[in-house]
DNA sequence: CAATTCTGGTTGCATGATGCAACCATTCAT
DNA sequence: ATGAATGGTTGCATCATGCAACCAGAATTG
């Protein structure tokens, strides 16, 4: 059943899952963040069907998020980088993974940790904020509609 | 065709969308987050099938994301209510809302903000950034197996 | 109090999404 | 030249979603 669209929904959070909310996608993305460009090696790395991964991959491309360009080892393969709106999807990869860090891992068990390359230490935790750096929770905010 | 599941993953994100990543979850965790208890109020709110809703609800209360509570208005019925698990989800739902806000809407069409609700103002933007507060892109951060 | 409406679901069914496996054309490596 | 690797496409079965109808209990109205 084709999902609702919500292409139109003024709510940016409903219009970024219609661009990214389907199965797969932000796995997707969450591997090119990390380096992966070929087809093989994102089927690999997430053990997905070839038909999806391709389909997902075409509308990421249509989408802006990523583009084919040519291989880097000069082959005549195509690759799949992500472009800058596509690597502005960061924050909600690394949102979503604090959460999962602090929800989902059993105490002890084994999991995959984003470390600062340089420094080998763990990412400052994201934090809502408002403009003065003061931490808010969603009964600090409102929502209003706005033509900007 | 069931969903390939990610429960045994060893990557957060990828345990987060086993958790909220159905079409439908994040749109209803939204709605909690700006109040909405009932589910007729969901329903409405979101224009989603009710035997989905049923569906996304039940296990969000299985994941401990969500409670059921007694009606607010002292009725017979029950509402639904997000745990501090499900209330943190709320950067997730920021960083979403950003992209979106900055990559889906044409300069001056009508969209719906988030602000402080005490002053008024737009949020501080989420970034992604290490211990010492320096803004960090994906070319900046390294993956490492934990156990912690 | 009885009738009607509201609320919170459950059920049946059709359409599209996902998973699996097979197939195929081009490119690369030996 | 041959076989393997690569990047897909295709066919089909199973599940997910959307739609609408149905239903039981609670609340409201006259």
């Amino acid at each position: 059943m084709r999902h609702k669209s919500f292409k139109a929904n003024l709510c940016p959070v409903a219009r970024s899952l219609d661009t990214i909310g389907e199965w797969w996608s932000l796995l997707i993305v969450r591997d090119a963040l990390f380096g992966i460009r070929r087809f093989s090696d994102f089927q690999k790395s997430l053990g997905l069907a070839k038909n999806v991964l391709s389909a997902r991959l075409k509308k990421l491309v249509a989408c802006g998020i990523m583009e084919q360009v040519p291989a880097s080892d000069g082959s005549a393969y195509q690759e799949y980088a992500l472009t800058q709106k596509g690597r502005e999807l960061l924050p909600v990869l690394v949102a979503l993974r604090e959460w999962g860090e602090s929800y989902l891992f059993s105490r002890g068990e084994k999991r995959l940790q984003v470390l600062d390359k340089r420094t080998r230490k763990p990412l400052r935790r994201l934090e809502v904020q408002n403009a003065k750096g003061e931490i808010l929770t969603a009964n600090d905010l409102e929502l209003v509609t706005v033509t900007n």
